[in-house]
RNA sequence: GCCCGGGUGGCGGAAUUGGUAGACGCAGCGGACUUAAAAUCCGCUUCGAGAAAUCGAGUACAGGUUCAAGUCCUGUUCCGGGCACCA
């Protein structure tokens, strides 16, 4: 063989093997454990970039670390292929997303094969082909019948100038990003799915899922945001109606000096109407984009509409006012404003001069003084008639007690999560299975005329969807009456395909159903992987769509995703990698000069999985002279013959440590990769092996011995990371069958046995001096092997020992 | 603004359950090999003092708990992710 290490080569001879010998496509096994890994599925936005590098790497790591575990196991993949930037590129060079779209992912899909993934192409899923989304369509359906899915007002970004919608991303600092235009919020009838249903189950599962991050439960949690509290009427003057208001704190309900509603709130309408700087007011609030940060940041405004509530407790008169912070699409469309005790209230009350009054004063009886500071805590009512006295939650009943005896309130659950808004005013989407009829209104299309095939054969030009000008295929017959009816233009929302895409994998063929068999033996997925942006949307999107296919009856998995690992982004200079900021590597340059396995060595060494990685062309180069070391390190060994088998009774000191370093190795890097995906470790416990294998020159029959061992584990071990260099070592070291077959190194613990320890002697927390003992040695032992060091007694300089502190295997601490 | 992370040598990072701060690698410095360069190999490498032994300081900042804190607690600060139409 080569003493010379040829990436390129023995790359693809690798890649050709895995690819005859079909590997990688696994069928169903009920005899064996089943391990189902999967990875975020790409835009297919041109070529690869670095983040799906790491991404695919990590979670191929962990597919063959588990194959190698004995497990069976499927790795697919696919391709998110729906959204905005096809249309983009469309506008921009004259190409149908569709043939955009296609050409990328055969360019993705090659970069993908170079880098050695073990993906099991035929189950590939692609989502903008028809027998992909018709399955989206048909839930659809399903879900319109079962009341799941309903048709409201709901605000979108307007740009006056390009007529058309802009998504939150085209919207730079509050104009439209092609025209300069100032965007305003307009209201247009939208789709909406009632992931709300299942707002308590998705809350109440995240304390089962042990295998997801904590971080990312808590921000689920928070999402959906379940709070306790009472809806509360007040009577306004002069209206018929009362304003209804919901609050966690009606424990403040004496402190409330005014109240706001949102500018599209009914009485600020009317107010409008008659006074037209309210009219003004309005509609300056209506000239921001809907991005909820862009609401929370901007300054508070607001305005007295010149109309007043009655307190319900009191009787006193509260101003009523609009604000722009009031949003609509949150709880009623109106808060009560406690300034006393609400930080935003205070600031707003501060600002416009509005009384502020305390009603909660701090349980340990300290002062405080309500015009200097907000006091949000809870605490004890004051000034509260005859509810004064009461802790929070002797308030909170007695106060909501009175209302539901008056039938004036009502206790209530709220939730932030708001229904899921899937129309989008776009050509590249699945279409909405809808047809608008003048008599029947909104008609599911019936199963048998699905799917509802988008045209591909389109020029996009920006101003709108091209299907509203294709009679061909928004004019359709009702299928109700038969009548001349108009099909939906607008598309579904990009995450409804990812919502499900996970599932479809287990069965990508199934040409009657959405999901059949297959996707009961690999549901729910093992282990998925992807960036922690998608902490948030995809996962419970997801997490919705799992549980609508359950209650439909496809499957009984309502978790889709038992384990989640949620990676960092690839940076360069601090800054994330991107087209914008100019600061991109490509991957294909690298792997033309050193190989795939040096680019994944590098990603999984360089940070651990959920960190940003901060991009180094040195340390790139440091990997791929890893791999040489490596690749010399065996090919020199073999050059001597196969060596035989170990002796352990027959070892040398030298030997024997090696040996314990090995087993030590193979201990620390299934630890490693099996529990704490720390791959950055698992290299570096090699790396560490491997110079300690370099360092001992010992030709005898048991060095050679110990040596193959080591070698042999470190080749096991490193073939999740770089598996074309193992492959081939693998072979080098005499061994026929093929590596991707082979099965992990299991840890000697007769191996790890060692006679003596060193422990660190510290003086008052302070390390001054380092004893060696028996492994076994009793305290009293330890303790005068301590204070028997030089150094130590220096320190102690005669003053009285206090305490002395022993953790076996570890240190000695002397308190004096 | 709100929610969730993070901050450790010149750099990426390690320290897994509160127990030796800086594993492993990069860069740098010194040496070997070479006519020379590249490649490779060996040694040193947190900062300060010292010939050395060793000592002092040190994990964003300010406090606290503990025999012992990078790790736990309180407050601050800076950086990143998300905020419902980017994917």
């Amino acid at each position: 063989m080569s003493t010379q290490y040829d990436p390129e080569a023995i790359e693809l001879a690798a890649q050709k093997h895995w690819d005859d010998s079909h590997c990688f496509e696994v069928g169903e096994d009920p005899d064996k454990e089943k391990f189902y890994c999967l990875t975020m599925f790409p835009y297919p936005s041109g070529k690869l970039h670095m983040g799906h590098v790491r991404v695919f790497t990590i979670s191929d790591v962990i597919a063959r670390y588990q194959r190698l575990q004995g497990k069976h196991v499927l790795h697919p993949m696919g391709w998110d292929a729906f959204g905005m930037p096809a249309e983009n590129a469309a506008i921009k060079n004259q190409v149908p997303p569709a043939k955009w779209t296609y050409s990328n992912i055969e360019e993705m899909r090659g970069q993908l094969n170079r880098l050695g993934y073990g993906f099991d192409w035929r189950r590939e899923v692609t989502t903008c082909r028809p027998e992909y989304y018709r399955w989206e369509q048909w839930l659809f359906t399903r879900m319109f019948k079962k009341g799941l899915v309903y048709r409201k007002n709901s605000v979108v970004n307007w740009d006056p100038v390009d007529q058309t919608v802009l998504a939150n991303e085209q919207v730079i600092d509050g104009r439209g990003w092609r025209s300069d235009a100032l965007v305003e919020r307009r209201e247009i009838p939208q789709w909406f799915m009632k992931i709300t249903d299942y707002a308590d189950e998705l809350l109440d599962e995240l304390d089962r899922m042990p295998g997801w991050p904590d971080s990312v439960k808590t921000m689920q949690r928070n999402w959906i945001g379940r709070s306790e509290g009472v809806e509360l009427s007040f009577d306004v003057k002069g209206e018929d109606d009362p304003l209804t208001v919901y609050t966690t704190r009606p424990d403040t309900l004496f402190g409330v000096t005014y109240m706001a509603v949102a500018a599209e709130h009914p009485l600020a309408t009317k107010a409008a109407a008659a006074n037209p700087d309210i009219a003004a007011f309005i509609e300056d609030c209506q000239k921001t984009d809907a991005a909820e940060a862009t609401l929370e940041t901007m300054e508070k405004k607001g305005m007295p509409l010149g109309i007043s509530a009655i307190h319900p407790l009191t009787g006193d008169e509260v101003p009523l006012w609009v604000a722009n912070f009031v949003l609509m699409s949150y709880g009623t469309g109106a808060v009560m404003a406690v300034p006393g005790h609400d930080a935003r209230d205070w600031e707003f009350a501060k600002k416009h001069d509005l009384p502020i009054t305390q009603v909660i004063a701090p349980a340990d009886g300290s002062d405080i003084d309500i015009d200097e500071a907000v006091y949000v805590d809870k605490g004890v009512t004051v000034n509260s008639g005859k509810y004064d006295g009461l802790d929070f939650e002797s308030a909170f009943n007695a106060i909501a007690d009175y209302f539901e005896e008056t039938g004036r309130g009502r206790r209530t659950i709220n939730y932030r999560l708001r229904d899921w808004g899937v129309s989008r005013q776009r050509y590249w989407g699945t279409p909405i299975p809808i047809i608008y009829c003048d008599d029947c209104d909104a008609v599911p299309v019936p199963e048998k005329d699905l799917p509802v095939v988008l045209p591909e054969d389109v020029t996009v030009t920006g101003a709108g969807s091209p299907l509203k000008d294709m009679p061909e295929f928004v004019d359709v017959a009702c299928p109700n009456c038969g009548k001349d009816a108009r099909r939906e233009t607008d598309t579904f929302d990009t995450f409804v395909e990812s919502s499900w895409y996970f599932a479809r994998y287990a069965c990508p063929d199934a040409a009657d159903a959405m999901l059949d068999e297959r996707a009961a033996y690999w549901t729910p997925v093992d282990q998925y992987t992807g960036g922690i942006e998608h902490a948030i949307l995809h996962l419970l999107y997801s997490r919705f769509f799992q549980r609508v296919m359950r209650d439909e009856g496809l499957t009984d998995v309502s978790e889709p995703f038992t384990n989640l690992l949620t990676q960092g982004m690839v940076l360069k200079d601090g800054a994330k990698m991107s087209k914008n900021k100019g600061n991109t590597v490509d991957p294909q340059e690298l792997i033309d000069r050193y190989g795939a396995d040096t680019v994944r060595l590098f990603m999984m060494f360089a940070a651990p999985p959920e960190q940003a990685l901060e991009w180094s062309d040195d340390g790139v180069q440091g990997s791929f002279r890893f791999l040489k070391r490596f690749w010399s390190a065996v090919t020199d060994h073999v050059e001597g013959g196969r060596a035989g088998d170990v002796d352990a009774a027959a070892l040398n000191d030298a030997q024997r440590d090696l040996r314990r370093k090995t087993h030590q190795t193979i201990a620390k890097i299934s630890d490693d990769i099996g529990r704490r995906h720390s791959f950055n470790t698992a290299v570096a416990a090699a790396m560490e092996l491997l110079n300690a294998v370099n360092k001992l020159d010992d030709a005898s029959e048991q060095g050679r011995a110990v040596v193959r061992e080591a070698l042999e584990a470190v080749v096991i071990m490193l073939s999740p990371m770089v598996p074309h260099i193992c492959h081939e070592l693998w072979s080098a070291l005499g061994n026929e069958s093929s590596l991707v077959d082979e099965r992990w190194p299991e840890v000697d613990e007769s191996a790890l046995e060692m006679d003596l320890v060193e422990l660190v002697v510290q003086v008052n927390g302070k390390l001054r001096g380092r004893v060696s003992v028996a492994s076994d040695a009793d305290k009293d032992t330890i303790e005068a092997a301590a204070l028997g060091d030089d150094n130590v007694q220096r320190f102690i300089d005669g003053q009285a020992i206090r305490k002395v502190i022993v953790v076996p295997r570890r240190l000695v601490n002397v308190v004096v």
